[in-house]
RNA sequence: GGAGGCGUGGUGUAGUCCGGCCUAACAUACCUGACUGUCGAUCAGGAGAUCGCGGGUUCAAAUCCCGUCGCCUCCGCCA
């Protein structure tokens, strides 16, 4: 990497980084430009820690070797931008500071020029100190100077560039699409943006570029591959901001098998390229329904066994009533082994229940395995024969526990999905290390997911992943008849117990995209409405095709070590949705609501 | 939409449960002075907060109550 400026700058041309400079330097005159980051004023001897990109180097000013350069240092506060002439030393041995990547040499300036000066910064510009987020935000560009964040932000440049490497070496073309579209149904809700020229009409910012992809393929492009934002108005998490950004693929004359081969070389390609890190190939592939088995979530995170197992056929014939009522209303009991936690309280064996009441269940059942017997609050319901094969089933044994859950099969699996999470976390498992070749990357595809679920909310089925999705061959003829037991081409990419992306084997076929649309109770005229030009564009020789849509911003998260997509975001937004450096949302003037033709529905 | 946590000089925290000892403490940053080998410099001195905001209870509120705003996490939502 290098700084060196093209062209001067008042007279001034940058000949080095600060963090660049070395023993092989010493003797040569430099010009450095940056941020003064610490000051120790000695009185007659003053010492400077200038950063830039690059990093520190220390410059030493000393009224012998430079009295107008002294006399300027002793004006400079933390955080002025200026700009030095000197000449690199090499230091003493008993000088040299080895936390110090330029530690070696230090430089003498004979020339300072306070290029600008600077108020005391609100927050620290020094990495480990830790600043409430909000003044983070607010004063994004301080944090931005520190070291972790241009350090995340230049990994995600080098996964960027990685990625387009990839794929142009096997015949990808990158081709923008549009980011005002119109308004689709299914999915997330659209960020509208209301058309001047068309009073009373919006564009839709893209919740991705499916549509356009797919198109893409109708046109020829055969292999479009894209670098895109995608916006979709819900409410955010530590992992989902409202504006993101997506690797956005999609090949033709392809199926699921040439999809996921390509996804795992390009996974492969830069980890090894960015970190230096390998990574196995194949990944494992999981059918939905055995993660949802084994894990309770169709995320799983593989670094871990503590896999579900199932009481289901013991609790039917128990006398137990919790258990065998679960049973008789179809409902499941499962459960988790945790090696080793059999030693807790009774009160944070009750907290427990609060890990799992979020997802609708009344509580967890445990049962401690001492040495002299089995501890539990339901040991009285339960026969001795019940407990012994509990415990068998669990695999536990002395000083374990076991965590049961008991009612519908979706709750069940998401509350001991939560408490295998927690679990692991109490256990240590999780620790989100860094891939420089520490931290285990357990990749999987979570594959065969259902194509559509019944929503009680709008009354009628919906696509899992959306509505172009292809059913599996030896499904399809159950779209009608059955739609829940219907199979997709569908996968997604899970890291680690992070779902990376996902994609699927399209619907070429228009009829077959009828049929789809008509059990989402998309009638036919209100389908011609809205993706009329996706249908048409099939009757005009669409090849087979499939994609897939992974999150660059999770990507990087993983690869950073980052616990939110803000650490890896240049300008994030808050949890409500909020730009605290800009102050977006923010209101418009009447004038502008004027020439839209909009008016509030509060008067204004 | 719901649940929880947090909000005290610029920054990070203590004090809040159990009101009065708070005329709000500590660290760091900041300002001034001293100091020629520091690199988390050191030493001496100094300035800086009506405790997120509004209302209430009380002789008395950072502390209790009600409301509200902001940040964070999770559920719903979202692939």
């Amino acid at each position: 990497m290098t700084l060196r400026a093209p062209l001067g700058l008042a007279g001034l041309r940058r000949t080095h980084g600060c963090g660049e400079l070395r023993p092989e330097h010493a003797g040569g005159r430099v010009t450095l430009f940056g941020w003064v980051q610490r000051r120790r004023d000695h009185g007659g001897l003053i010492f400077v820690d200038l950063r830039d990109r690059t990093g520190l180097v220390q410059l030493v000013f000393n009224p012998a070797t430079g009295e107008a350069a002294f006399a300027e240092a002793g004006k400079l506060r933390s955080e002025y931008v200026v700009a030095v002439v000197g000449q690199v030393r090499p230091r003493a041995r008993d000088r040299v500071n080895p936390n110090l990547a330029t530690g070696e040499v230090e430089v003498f300036p004979d020339e300072v020029r306070i290029l600008n000066p600077a108020r005391t910064p609100p927050l620290p510009v020094e990495d480990r100190i830790d600043v409430d987020e909000a003044v983070r935000l607010r004063y994004r560009y301080l944090d931005l100077r520190r070291a972790p964040l241009q350090s995340n932000l230049l990994l995600r440049h080098r996964v960027a560039k990685a990625v387009r490497d990839f794929f142009d070496r096997q015949g990808f073309v990158e081709v923008e699409t549009p980011f005002l579209t119109r308004s689709t149904p299914e999915g997330a809700r659209d960020y509208l943006v209301p058309s001047r020229v068309h009073p009373g009409r919006f564009y839709a910012l893209p919740q991705s570029p499916q549509l356009f992809k797919q198109i893409l393929m109708v046109a020829g492009l055969e292999r479009y591959f894209q670098i895109v934002r995608c916006f979709r108005d819900e409410d955010l998490r530590a992992d989902r901001q409202p504006e993101f950004t997506q690797i956005d693929v999609e090949l033709s004359f392809a199926d699921a098998g040439d999809v996921l081969d390509l996804t795992e070389a390009m996974i492969v390609e830069v980890y090894r390229r960015v970190l230096g890190v390998s990574v196995e190939r194949p990944f494992p592939r999981l059918a939905y329904r055995e993660a949802m088995a084994r894990f309770g979530t169709d995320k799983p995170d593989l670094r871990f066994g503590l896999e579900l197992f199932d009481l289901t056929p013991l609790a039917a014939a128990s006398g137990f009533r919790v258990f065998r009522r679960s049973a008789e209303e179809g409902g499941v009991v499962k459960g988790i082994r945790a090696p080793g936690l059999g030693g807790l309280s009774r009160k944070e064996m009750e907290a427990f229940d609060g890990v799992v009441r979020p997802f609708g269940a009344p509580g967890v059942l445990w049962l401690a395995v001492g040495t002299d017997g089995v501890r539990s609050p339901a040991r009285q319901h339960l026969s001795d024969g019940e407990v012994q094969e509990i415990l068998t089933r669990a695999g536990a044994t002395a000083g374990d526990l076991v965590l049961i859950v008991a009612g519908a099969a979706d709750v069940v699996h998401a509350s001991l999905g939560a408490l295998r999470l927690e679990v692991a976390r109490r256990l240590g498992l999780t620790e989100r290390t860094a891939t420089n070749g520490s931290g285990a990357l357990r990749f999987c595809w979570v594959v065969e997911f259902p194509l559509l679920e019944y929503s009680a909310e709008e009354g009628r089925w919906v696509a899992v992943h959306h509505p172009f999705t292809a059913p599996l061959d030896e499904d399809e003829a159950f779209l009608e008849s059955d739609p829940a037991r219907v199979r997709a081409k569908a996968y997604d990419l899970v890291l680690n117990g992070v779902e990376l992306g996902g994609g699927s084997v399209r619907i070429h076929r228009r009829d077959l995209q009828e049929r789809v649309f008509k059990v989402l109770g998309l009638e036919e005229t209100e389908a011609a409405a809205k993706f009329g030009f996706l249908l048409e564009a099939f009757e005009y020789g669409t090849p087979p095709h499939a994609g897939i849509a992974l999150g660059l911003d999770r990507l990087v998260m993983m690869m950073a070590g980052a616990a939110s997509l803000r650490d890896v975001i240049a300008f994030p937004k808050t949890a409500s949705a909020t730009d605290l450096l800009t102050g977006a949302p923010a209101e418009v003037s009447p004038a502008q609501l004027r020439e839209l033709r909009l008016k509030l529905s509060d008067g204004r």
